[in-house]
DNA sequence: ACTTTGACTATAA
DNA sequence: GTTATAGCCAAAG
C-alpha cells in the first residue's frame, strides 16, 4: 500500500463505514495518525463531492453526533434522508443513539 | 514561502 | 442553549 494523501486515507477510511453506522471526524483523525486534525477530515469531505467513488460523507458527523456537514450536501435535510435510508435515526440534525451506532475506525483491524 | 481558510474540538463566559 | 476564543493541521490561493 502505497502513501497516500491525506485526503485519500480520509476517503479510504470512510468507505469502511458499515451501513447503519456513523463515526466522527476526531476518530477518523486519529486513526489517520493525527488526532488534532479534525478539521482536514471536514475540508476532504468539503471536496468528497468529486471523489470517485463516492465516499459516504453522510456518515461522518461531529463528535457529538450533530449533521455538521448537512448544509454541503444539498438543499434541505438530504444528509438526513440517507442516514435515514440506511438505519440511522436522526433527530433535530444529531444522531439518535449516537454511541451505539457509532462505528470505530480500528474496527477495520478486526476485519470486522 | 506566506496567508487564509475550513463539514472540528475543547474550554470559558 | 449560545457566542467567543484558542488550538490544531493540511490544502488552496
Amino acid at each position: 500500500m502505497k502513501k497516500q494523501d491525506f485526503f485519500t486515507s480520509v476517503y479510504d477510511v470512510v468507505r469502511q463505514i458499515p451501513p447503519g453506522r456513523v463515526t466522527s471526524y476526531v476518530a477518523i483523525a486519529r486513526f489517520l495518525g493525527s488526532g488534532k486534525s479534525a478539521r482536514m477530515v471536514g475540508w476532504a469531505m468539503n471536496a468528497s463531492f468529486a471523489v470517485d467513488p463516492p465516499v459516504p460523507a453522510q456518515r461522518v458527523v461531529n463528535a457529538s453526533g450533530m449533521l455538521s456537514g448537512k448544509f454541503h450536501f444539498g438543499p434541505g435535510d438530504e444528509m438526513k434522508n440517507l442516514l435515514e435510508a440506511e438505519g440511522v435515526k436522526v433527530e433535530n440534525d444529531q444522531v439518535c443513539e449516537f454511541s451505539q451506532v457509532f462505528w470505530n475506525p480500528a474496527e477495520l483491524l478486526e476485519e470486522i
